[in-house]
DNA sequence: AATTGTGAATTGATTCACAGCT
DNA sequence: AGCTGTGAATCAATTCACAATT
């Protein structure tokens, strides 16, 4: 367990865990770094240099404890404790994320999504409250992570305040690339792009 | 220009891309590469570096047109003229980007969606047709792009269905590592993946 | 004087090769 | 015998430094 993991190879630990969930229940114990690797469609040396910033468990000529390896790593991500995460923006894209309660897996919590129209949806269980109870919202309930969804001219703005009120995470739908102090971390969702940066390489 | 242009640049390109089209009915005839740079969230030489895969159309001393370089980064990443995309999966995410015409810029229409529930929404002009539909839909049309938005469990069969009829890139928001041919490309969207790695950093 | 374009240097990520456990 | 853990080697991406151009 070194000091500070790469964001990359905290991306894969992540992906390497939901690879895992389904194989919990299975009668196997262990998995090699070679089966779990094919999974997560990495080569098994990549696998073992990333598994090897989390300390050491595998066993030799065994391979991985699943269920210990499944727990190693919600303890690395810092999820063993459900984190409360907040939505802002309720339009198209927000609320989507807020109905399927898909998107999330253990260990968030949407608590509250703000919008300008508040009223707008009562389809899902999460509170939908006004733009102005925002700041407050975060500072009382030192909320730490918000994912923004709202449109790029406001963006900017609204990340001002969460970063003022104490988030230290977002994760951002909005088409822009966000200015913000540099021990706040930022990870750009840009739908359009995605989209757009495929068609460079079809024939 | 060279022959094959990294992931990342690509990436990237389309980026520029998006930072420049506000500056172009600005009076500014040119940007430099630190201004846009800057805008960009990356590094001069980074943006300068990049740029260079696609020509050279800077002029020293004062900066790049922006209308051409507009129009150059559109002409490499291949969407002068509008390219066709298929969405596969209307339920929470997929009718939401349907309905968010914002999702796609210039370059790209999403000509149908496909739904095991074809009849659902009519609140988009786009049709919902049945999944019974999609392949010959694909072969007929050549359709290259898909954008997957269906559960996890039935995205690989239906990912083997695209690629078998055709779909040269697929940007995938089903929440497993899809196996494809080497010359098929994937971008993955992975919600739950992004909000998860962040909590490893906040403290 | 300002700013691009780029070879060289550096930094970072991935893969190899194999020693070391079980 | 099988499979992990890891230093060394390779490969890729970024940044530097500066010559070239307007």
């Amino acid at each position: 367990m070194k000091e500070t993991i790469p964001r990359k190879t905290v991306y894969r630990l992540s992906l390497y865990n939901r690879c895992l969930d389904p194989l919990r229940e299975r009668k196997d114990e262990t998995i090699s770094s070679e089966a779990l690797a094919e999974l997560a469609g990495v080569k098994p040396t990549q696998l073992r240099k990333d598994l090897a910033y989390c300390g050491q468990f595998g066993r030799r000529g065994l391979g991985y404890n699943i269920r210990q390896l499944h727990a190693r790593l919600a303890a690395v991500l810092g999820h063993t404790v459900p984190q409360p995460v907040i939505l802002v923006g309720a339009g198209n894209l927000g609320s989507a994320l807020l109905r399927s309660g898909g998107f999330p897996r253990e260990g968030f919590e949407i608590v509250a999504a703000f919008d300008t129209k508040p009223a707008l949806r009562q389809d899902s269980p999460t509170p939908v409250l006004a733009m102005s109870r925002l700041k407050r919202f975060v500072r009382d309930q030192t909320i730490k992570i918000a994912i923004l969804c709202i449109p790029a001219a406001a963006a900017q703005e609204v990340c001002n305040e969460l970063v003022g009120n104490g988030i230290q995470a977002i994760l951002n739908f909005a088409p822009l690339v966000l200015k913000v102090p540099e021990q706040i971390i930022v990870n750009n969702v840009d739908l359009a792009i995605e989209l757009e940066s495929l068609s460079y390489f079809i024939k």
